[in-house]
DNA sequence: ATTTTTCAAAATATCGATATTATCCAGTAT
DNA sequence: ATACTGGATAATATCGATATTTTGAAAAAT
């Protein structure tokens, strides 16, 4: 997350704040498809504030890679790619084995009952509230590392996260993931990693993302094939 | 870099684009110290232009883990600790590996041509010169990886090594580097790379860093005992 | 003495307006 | 027709001013 969040939640928060988290949710899920111009003027009635706030926002989504900032140009969003899917996924699994295996080393049982909760949380969300869903899903693979005792490693976690969600909204609501069990991959990997079996845990996970991996970017090959 | 680069030389920068580098640069070197406050104001006056391009550049240092925001109280460039040194150092290594490995299966002669000149050059700059050396330095090792098709791979390996570099900086010029060849280090590695010898590259890389590494560990611990 | 409250000064966040710069299209020349 | 040029239009980048918010210190209360 490039920005800091709030302890105290009485406060309400900046407009830099509102806009930065609205204009992700959109280039997310789509909303704002990939390539679109972002006029400020557009956002600044929309979002109803200022010019700057929405400067503000989309330079810290240009850190995480949501948007692209073309000088004297203004911004848009990100492009997509087969290569830069495949990219994020690669080092994603790279990235979050190293992370696993560190988060598994020091997983005290605080750790253990926080990635208990979020698994349980996200298995009773009905996959029909997709934002909801996908929310609960990142906090438990989120909860999963976060033993690890490195936070620029989990920030590059983080991002790649969110860049590869939003290949999957991309990919639309047309997955049911063919015939996998995805809470049965979920509820592996968690036992695994109360295990301590950090093998398991990281051949399970890097399996799960591979196989989501393989399916979309099968789904994006046949629609670029239209 | 977050920033996107002008292509025509002619352009002159931006506002925003002066100042990402002036406060950047001021960061790295050490002219503004660790937990500084950033005023705006200051700043404003300092480079003489309005408050919105610093705060653009502000943003923009953020992701770049060299400042940090606090919403509604401002910016801070980024605090030091050797938790945070040491992290550094060991996501470095083990980034640069995967990039040098892929690079140098990529590697052309277009690649090799770049690499040999940029190390030309580095050997030939007088270390008297501290930044125009440093400058060369980093060339030589981005240029390196260069070959290496993972953009985002690279663009953290490139955060990475700016945060190094700011280290580095800060311990100050009291560095001799001992009784080692950084010279030597250096043409070895190339050597290496010129080779495809990823094996032997990715050693001695990694040694480079890590002997360092250990050095600049030891002036900390020092520093802070006293 | 320590904590709490109050209030002024300082700093930030945001807005609206303006100066700059890019874009697009019509008109002209080839 | 096609390629170039100029100028109107739209959009961006930047500024200066204002509204909020935080900070720090003095006064009041425990």
């Amino acid at each position: 997350m490039a920005i800091q969040m709030h302890t105290d939640p009485s406060q309400e928060p900046s407009a830099t704040q509102r806009a930065y988290l609205a204009i992700r949710r959109m280039i997310l899920v789509g909303e704002l498809p990939p390539g679109e111009k972002l006029k400020i003027e557009k956002l600044r009635q929309a979002l109803d504030m200022g010019g700057s706030p929405i400067r503000e926002a989309l330079t810290l989504l240009v850190s995480d890679l949501l948007v692209e900032r073309l000088d004297q140009r203004g911004f848009r969003t990100a492009e997509i790619s087969p290569e830069n899917f495949s990219e994020i996924l690669r080092l994603r699994c790279q990235l979050e084995e190293m992370a696993l295996r560190e988060s598994l080393t020091h997983a005290d049982h605080v750790w253990e009952d926080k990635l208990v909760i979020s698994h349980h949380r996200m298995m009773r969300e009905p996959r029909s509230n997709v934002e909801r869903f996908e929310e609960l899903h990142k906090a438990f693979h989120v909860n999963l590392l976060s033993a690890c005792h490195s936070p620029v490693l989990l920030k590059f976690c983080n991002q790649l996260y969110d860049l590869n969600i939003r290949y999957r909204y991309l990919a639309g609501k047309a997955l049911n993931y063919s015939k996998r069990d995805i809470g049965k991959e979920h509820t592996d990997i968690m036992n695994a990693a109360v295990d301590r079996d950090a093998d398991t845990a990281c051949h399970l996970l890097l399996d799960h993302y591979r196989n989501t991996g393989a399916f979309l970017a099968k789904h994006f090959t046949i629609e670029a094939a239209e």
